[in-house]
RNA sequence: GCCCCCAUCGUCUAGCGGCCCAGGACACCGCCCUUUCACGGCGGGUACGCCGGUUCGAAUCCGGUUGGGGGUGCCA
C-alpha cells in the first residue's frame, strides 16, 4: 500500500465505560502506528454519549493508559486541537444542526412506529429480515395526522438507497452489501437525543478523519454509514467519505471475543503487574500484524517504520498470556540496568523493600544488587521478591518455612555450620574470598556436590530458595548480617 | 432464519503459483551451560479443514462445502 495522498487523520474514539479493553488498545496501536508511518494526525475522542454508562474514572483511566503505553495524540483531551470540544457530551448543537440539515433533505424521513409492530410486519410478511420495513417511507399527511393525534413521536430515520453498497475494506479487500439487507436505521431518538448511528460519522466527517481503522464488529455498520456520508456530503457536513479497515477480534479462551470478564482483558492491569508499556504494545501488535518472517521483537519506532494496514491479517487472534510475558521478557532483556532499576522502583516502594523516598544506603545498595538480579526477572514486579533479603531489617528477616523444610533439615544443620566456621574465618569480605571459602568447606571438605552444598546457605541467608546468585548475595548482605542469619538458622 | 466476515503447527504468524514434502515465535519435550532461579545454546514433535476446478505446477487463484465469528435495536 502507498502513501495516501491526502494528509492521513484518524482516531480513536473510546466509550468511557467502565475498565479498558486491550482490544482498545490494540485499535489504538494500529490507528496510532498508522498515522505516525504516514506522517498524519492521531486524533482522540470520547464517544461518551451514553450518560448512563460514561464515567470520569473510566474516562482518565483510559488517559492514563495512553499516557503509559506513550501512544500520543495531536488532538484530543487535554491537548485540545481545532475540532474542539473533543467529547461528544459537549458537542450537541452539532448533531442538532446536523439533524436539521438532515431532515430538511430527502435522505430522512420520520417514523412513528413502534419495532414491535415494525417486528410484527415482517413476521406477517413472512420476510427473512429483521429489523425495520420502511413502512414510514412515504406516509401520506393523513397517516401523520392520525399518528400524531395518536400522541405519537417520530423518529428520524434514515432512508437506505437500493443497490448494493461496496467499498474496499483497508485489511479485507472488497466487501459488498446489498442494500435489502440493511434496513433503515433511527439518527436520532423520539425525544431528540442523537444515536450513535449519527454522531460517529458526523464526528468522523466533521473532524475530517481520513481512515477509519475498527473492530471488526463495526463492519455490518459500515455500509449504513457509507449511505450516511452521501447524505452528509449532499447536505455540506462531509468533505468526502473515509476508507474503512475493519481489524480482527481478540478473542479470549474457547472461541469467544476477550471480554471484560476475563481478566486479561484489563490493559491497566499490565502496567500494575509490572509490564513493560513496550512489552505489551509489542505482543498486542502481533495479534494481526507482523514486521517480518523471522522476528516478532521490536520497538514502537520500528513499528511505525514498517506500519502499513495492508499487512494486517483479517483472521481473528486469541490472546495468549505466556506469549505475551515471553515478549514482555524479551524487552526487559533489552533495556540497560540503570533504566530497569529506574522502572523498578516504583516497585520496590510499593512492596515496602525500600522507603520512599529511598535513603541513600538504599539507593546504593540498590545500584549493586540490581546487576544480579536484570536478566533474572520478566515483570518488574518480580524485583522485589528477589531483593527483600537485602533490605529488610534483620529483626524482620524471615526464613520461607516451606524452602528451609526442603533445604535446612537434618542433612543442613553440619552444611551450615561449615558454612560458618569458613565464613567467620574469613579477613577479606568479597565474592571470589567467599566462593573459595565455601566450596573449600562444603564441596571438597564435606564432600558435597554444589547443588546440595549451596542450597542450605542459600535459605539460610536470602530467605528462599530462589534468590539472585549466593556469593554475590553474600557480599552485599556483608560479613554481620550473613553470619548472623547462619546463625539463627543454626539455633 | 437472513446478511457479512474468517479459515496454515496447541497459540500468534510467514507465505501473495514453482525458492514450501511449509519458515519464525510462544508453549511443550529432551540435552548442554550452571551454586538456586533465570539467561543462553542445541535438538525434537505437531499445521496448509474438506471436495471440486484452473494450471505443466496450488498453502497460494476460482467455486462449493464444513466449521468458527459477528451483525440483524429509538445500544455503542
Amino acid at each position: 500500500m502507498s502513501t495516501p495522498v491526502s494528509p492521513v487523520r484518524v482516531r480513536m474514539a473510546p466509550s468511557p465505560t467502565g475498565s479498558p479493553h486491550v482490544g482498545l488498545v490494540r485499535t489504538a496501536l494500529f490507528n496510532w502506528a498508522f498515522a505516525r508511518h504516514h506522517g498524519g494526525t492521531f486524533v482522540f475522542r470520547i464517544e461518551d454519549t451514553d450518560k448512563e454508562r460514561s464515567t470520569d474514572e473510566s474516562l482518565s483511566s483510559i488517559i492514563d493508559l495512553m499516557r503509559w503505553l506513550g501512544l500520543d495524540w495531536d488532538e484530543g483531551p487535554e491537548v485540545g486541537g481545532p475540532h474542539a470540544p473533543y467529547k461528544q457530551s459537549e458537542r450537541s448543537d452539532l448533531y442538532v444542526d446536523a439533524l436539521a440539515k438532515l431532515k430538511g433533505s430527502s435522505f430522512t424521513y420520520d417514523c412513528y412506529c413502534t419495532t414491535d409492530e415494525a417486528t410484527a410486519r415482517r413476521k406477517a410478511a413472512g420476510s427473512k429480515v429483521q429489523g425495520y420495513d420502511g413502512f414510514c417511507r412515504e406516509l401520506s399527511q393523513e397517516q401523520v395526522d392520525a399518528f400524531l393525534a395518536d400522541g405519537r413521536q417520530a423518529v428520524v430515520r434514515f432512508r437506505m438507497p437500493d443497490g448494493s453498497i461496496t467499498w474496499n475494506d483497508l485489511v479485507r479487500g472488497e466487501v459488498t452489501f446489498e442494500t435489502e439487507f440493511v434496513p433503515d436505521f433511527a439518527l436520532a431518538r423520539a425525544n431528540g437525543d442523537p444515536l450513535y448511528t449519527l454522531v460517529n460519522p458526523v464526528d468522523d466527517a466533521l473532524m475530517e478523519i481520513t481512515h477509519v481503522l475498527r473492530g471488526e464488529d463495526l463492519l455490518s455498520s459500515t455500509p449504513r454509514q457509507i449511505a450516511l456520508y452521501e447524505a452528509l456530503k449532499e447536505v455540506g457536513i462531509a468533505k468526502a467519505t473515509p476508507d474503512f479497515g475493519h481489524l480482527p477480534y481478540v478473542m479470549g479462551e474457547g472461541n469467544k471475543k476477550l471480554s471484560k470478564r476475563d481478566p486479561e482483558a484489563h490493559a491497566l492491569a499490565y502496567r500494575d503487574k509490572g509490564y513493560l508499556p513496550e512489552g505489551l504494545l509489542n505482543y498486542l501488535a502481533l495479534l494481526g500484524w507482523s514486521i517480518a518472517a523471522d522476528r516478532d521483537v521490536f520497538s514502537l519506532a520500528e513499528m511505525v517504520e514498517k506500519f502499513e494496514i495492508g499487512d494486517v491479517v483479517a483472521n481473528p487472534a486469541r490472546f495468549d498470556l505466556k506469549k505475551a510475558d515471553a515478549i514482555n521478557a524479551s524487552h526487559m532483556r533489552l533495556l540497560p540496568i540503570e533504566e530497569i532499576s529506574h522502572r523498578v522502583l516504583p516497585f520496590l516502594k510499593a512492596d515496602g523493600v525500600v522507603g520512599d523516598p529511598v535513603s541513600d544506603a538504599d539507593a546504593q545498595l540498590l545500584e549493586l544488587a540490581m546487576p544480579l538480579i536484570g536478566e533474572r526477572i520478566n515483570k518488574l514486579s518480580e524485583a522485589s521478591a528477589l531483593l527483600a533479603f537485602l533490605f529488610v531489617d534483620e529483626a524482620d528477616f524471615e526464613v520461607d518455612a516451606e524452602d528451609a523444610a526442603k533445604q535446612i533439615g537434618e542433612a543442613g544443620i553440619p552444611v551450615l555450620q561449615a558454612s560458618y566456621d569458613a565464613l567467620e574465618a574469613l579477613s577479606t569480605w568479597s565474592t571470589d574470598a567467599i566462593q573459595t571459602a565455601l566450596q573449600t568447606a562444603l564441596v571438597d571438605g564435606l564432600g558435597l556436590k554444589p547443588r546440595n552444598a549451596f542450597g542450605p546457605v542459600r535459605v539460610a541467608v536470602t530467605g528462599r530458595r530462589i534468590s539472585p546468585p549466593l556469593f554475590e548475595s553474600l557480599e552485599l548482605l556483608g560479613r554481620d548480617r550473613s553470619l548472623g542469619r547462619l546463625q539463627r538458622a543454626l539455633a
